[in-house]
Parts: structure tokens; C-alpha cells; sequence
DNA sequence: TACTCTGTTGAATA
DNA sequence: TTATTCAACAGAGT
């Protein structure tokens, strides 16, 4: 389930291609993966071009190209970017492949639920344009954030949580996080009195920056005391209190909280 | 074998 | 306008 660190991770799996030149393309032309049809784009002109740099930002990549290349990529809900040297053929979910000297660059995608966008401009293309600002950037302010809550009183701290127009990279486990370190219920509704509101803002910030170091940087398992390792399964205790927890779809959505710490 | 569940986005519906 | 539901998928688990 990539999320902002798990993002941030797979981004950073083909930097070794950095410099190089594409020699060879393969794209699985017609999936939905390639809704924008940019399938024959990356077809016909990635060949030639010099992988220059790539930005993550929420749970959206870009990678740039010489001569105005841009691809973009999101991983949806089981995307892998990777890369393997000589003697590698491609598998089935391997969609699209990107030959260089010496190395593959790789998007392995089984349930196909990505969205790949390929274009050629000079500038960066305007759905990256566009994006949201990140979570750690300083335009995330407290009071922007009181703003939303208020303009949304009437959704779920869950559901919110969860828009990536607002919380660009947060996703499900890290929604559930979120609430259990701020021991807020994720059914609260968004109406927060403003030391509340303030919790959320810190707390936001702070599993985005814990999660950065832990997995962003070469995906360790985090530790025991986040709510993280004990969310997946029945049973599972609370870090803190070691009350059992509870597990229930919540707006459609499997979330998981303590009864005791979350009010 | 057949059914359920998983988690993200965006379209459809209320 | 805003909130909720569901389809797009393949694979692992029951």
C-alpha cells in the first residue's frame, strides 16, 4: 500500500539510472494504466532520452527526461518501481520497462489500479503543476488546516484524512497512526476545539516525518511501539495500553483504534 | 471450488 | 455543493 514513504522509497529505487541514456522501451500498450493514452508517447519518444532527476510529492512521482520528457507515476494501490541489471526479462505485471546501459528501470503493477502520464513540454506539466502542497512544506499551516476541518465539521476525522487534495500521502495506515498518536477517534467528526486541532496538525507532521525516516529512506519495519505492526491482524494490543483493538470498515475504509486511548 | 477481503482513485449516485 | 458508494483489478486467504 504505497503511501507518502513508501512513495518516496520506490521514487529513489531508480535513481541508479540517473545519467543514463534509454536505449529500449516496453510498454503493455492498452491497460488502464495508460488512461491518458500515453502509452505510444513513451513508445515512440523515450528512446534517446537522458533520465535526468525525479520529485515525489504526496503519492505522486516525476521523472524528468532530456529534451522535455516528463513521466509521471502513481503507484495506486499495489505499484513497484525497481530495477535489475543483465539477463532480466520482463514478467507478466511488469508494464512498463525502461532499458539502459547495464539496467532496467522497472513498474511492476499486478493489480494495474497506477496511472502512468507521459508528456513532452518544455515546462513540468500542469497536473504536477497543480498539486497540492506537501505536508512538511511550510504552506501547511495550523490555520489552514482548522479552516478545512471547519469547512468539513460534518465528515469523519478518518475521511478526512484520507483527501488527498488536503493531506497529500496519507493513506489508510497512516490515517489510522494519525488518530491513535493524537488519541483522536477516527469516527470524530471534523468539528475539533482548536487544542485539538492543533494536536492533529502536529501529529500529522510528525508521522510524515517519522514514516520519511523509517521507510522513505531504506524501508525498515518500524518499531514496535507504533500502532503499525499490531493493526494488520485480530487480536492485535494497543502500544500503549495494551487494550485490545478494535478493527471495523469505517467509511468503507478498515480502520483500527484503541477504545481506550481514542476518544 | 467459490467466496471474501484487500486499498486508491475517480465516476456515479444520493 | 457535498457526502457516500462502487467499479476498476489480481491475488491471497478461508
Amino acid at each position: 500500500m504505497p503511501e507518502l514513504a513508501e512513495v518516496e522509497y520506490y521514487r529513489t529505487q531508480w535513481n541508479d539510472g540517473i545519467g543514463k541514456t534509454v536505449q529500449y522501451v516496453n510498454v503493455h500498450s492498452g491497460l488502464r494504466l495508460f488512461r491518458d493514452s500515453c502509452d505510444t508517447t513513451i513508445q515512440y519518444h523515450l528512446a534517446g532520452r537522458r533520465f535526468i532527476s525525479s520529485q515525489a510529492s504526496g503519492k505522486q512521482m516525476l521523472f524528468r527526461f532530456s529534451g522535455g520528457f516528463w513521466l509521471g507515476i502513481h503507484l495506486g494501490m499495489s505499484g513497484q518501481l525497481y530495477t535489475s541489471g543483465d539477463g532480466f526479462y520482463p514478467g507478466l505485471h511488469d508494464h512498463l520497462v525502461i532499458g539502459m546501459s547495464k539496467i532496467y528501470l522497472n513498474f511492476h503493477d499486478p493489480r494495474r489500479f497506477g496511472r502512468i502520464r507521459a508528456q513532452l513540454s518544455q515546462n513540468e506539466p500542469a497536473w504536477w503543476h497543480n498539486r497540492p502542497r506537501d505536508l512538511l512544506s511550510k504552506e501547511f499551516t495550523h490555520d489552514s488546516l482548522r479552516h478545512f476541518l471547519m469547512v468539513h465539521s460534518r465528515s469523519s476525522l478518518k475521511v478526512l484524512l484520507l483527501r488527498q487534495d488536503f493531506f497529500p500521502g496519507i493513506g489508510n495506515w497512516m490515517a489510522d497512526e494519525i488518530c491513535w498518536r493524537a488519541r483522536l477517534h477516527p469516527a470524530l467528526s471534523g468539528k475539533l476545539s482548536a487544542e485539538h486541532a492543533k494536536l492533529l496538525w502536529r501529529t500529522v507532521r510528525a508521522v510524515c516525518r517519522d514514516a520519511l525516516r523509517v521507510i522513505g529512506t531504506n524501508w525498515k519495519t518500524p518499531p514496535d511501539h507504533w500502532l503499525f505492526n499490531r493493526r494488520w491482524k485480530n487480536g492485535g494490543k494497543c502500544p500503549r495500553c495494551e487494550t485490545g483493538l478494535r478493527r471495523e470498515a469505517l467509511a468503507g475504509r478498515t480502520t483500527c483504534w484503541c477504545p481506550t486511548c481514542q476518544m
